[in-house]
DNA sequence: AAGGATTGTTAATCTATATTAAGGTATTTT
DNA sequence: AAAATACCTTAATATAGATTAACAATCCTT
């Protein structure tokens, strides 16, 4: 198992020791998920959390209609799951699936406790890199209520430049919240603003 | 200072020893303040986080067009604060104001990073509180996804059912990200579709 | 390399919600 | 208790973005 970036990806905010940096590392089960498989379905109860290794995985609700939303992206080095069904064992109302042929990392809910109990500075991890969560959301939920699709775009394009490149643009659309009809026209309503030096 | 709401407030997750009651109340600083007053604006570094023992706060967000965006409420036993100004000390771009006179407690930055430090378990508690508020934040995401505004203020009452009592109307049609005029249509439209027997 | 599936574009029409405007009721403040 | 402010309602009109539909351009897969 490649272990090297998961160990990186901690190590930003807390530092292991030998003993402690063995016994995570024995809580860790690699997985490989094709492109379009599901880790999780509307209704599943999640006993993983999961940290992408490589590939691209995202998560997604269905609507009334039955129109798919993009809830979350992860790349290599992000974290992806539902936070609610894993912490208190419900249904979660969310798909995961894979955009592309994945390489993952689990650990299980037992197992988290375990970590949380054996090495307190995980707890710090958590609340950490929660912290950084909670802050995207409030901005998500910020954007949404105060921006314009036009704006969302942009800002979505200047946060994360490598998944605007990577991922299909009806995926992209979903996620900000449009249709991606609406998002092929503001792109060439942009363009052409640009052409007539507009802003 | 009246220190009961909080400490039962954390005694739901934490069991605190006398000494580490005594200190975590040394940290505390009481504050009244008036309906309208500000305890934030767009601009400022959030030095200290909030706790609501009495009245009622609220945090929100002015779009460029200067219209208002409730981002959340706080009443009796509820945190608020922007997380992010907080964490990273950077400027805020919210505005906390109170919506009743209230009386709240701070904790000063500073001071909550020496609990975490003293108080491990303290880290814990934050953890579970963050979790919490990032479902809370998830939903409110999915929902403005997958709901019309009339299932989000269903919803809304549901969940909240004191703050839909309590709170002006407008305030709460800002919060779930309409206009006041088009939450009162659709009120009156949910009520004669009642009073006709639909659902 | 052909055929099907997936992804992206364009354009006409539609709809949920915004905007504007006006008047009505509470609730503070003086 | 008058005046001022805050809050709520109704109705006409406007608009950002959805829906539908048709067609290109990719990309997988055999």
């Amino acid at each position: 198992m490649n272990t090297g970036l998961i160990l990186e990806t901690i190590s930003r905010y807390i530092t292991f020791t030998k003993e402690e940096s063995a016994f995570f590392l024995s809580l860790l089960r690699e997985k490989k998920i094709r492109k379009k498989q599901f880790l999780y379905q509307e209704g599943d109860i999640c006993k993983y959390t999961t940290f992408v290794n490589k590939g691209c995985l995202r998560t997604y609700a269905i609507d009334n209609s039955g129109t798919e939303h993009v809830f979350q992206f992860a790349t290599e080095g992000w974290w992806i799951g539902d936070i609610e069904s894993l912490k208190n064992q419900t249904p979660t109302m969310m798909n995961t699936d894979a955009l592309e042929d994945s390489e993952i990392i689990m650990i299980s809910k037992h197992d988290m406790d375990l970590l949380y109990e054996k090495i307190p500075k995980y707890e710090h991890y958590s609340r950490m890199i929660l912290e950084n969560a909670y802050i995207a959301h409030q901005q998500r939920i910020l954007h949404n209520i105060c921006f314009t699709a036009a704006e969302r775009y942009q800002y979505f394009t200047e946060k994360y430049p490598e998944w605007s490149a990577r991922i299909p643009q009806n995926q992209i659309a979903s996620y900000l919240g449009i249709t991606p009809e609406f998002f092929s026209k503001m792109k060439s309503q942009n363009a052409s603003l640009l052409s007539k030096g507009g802003l």
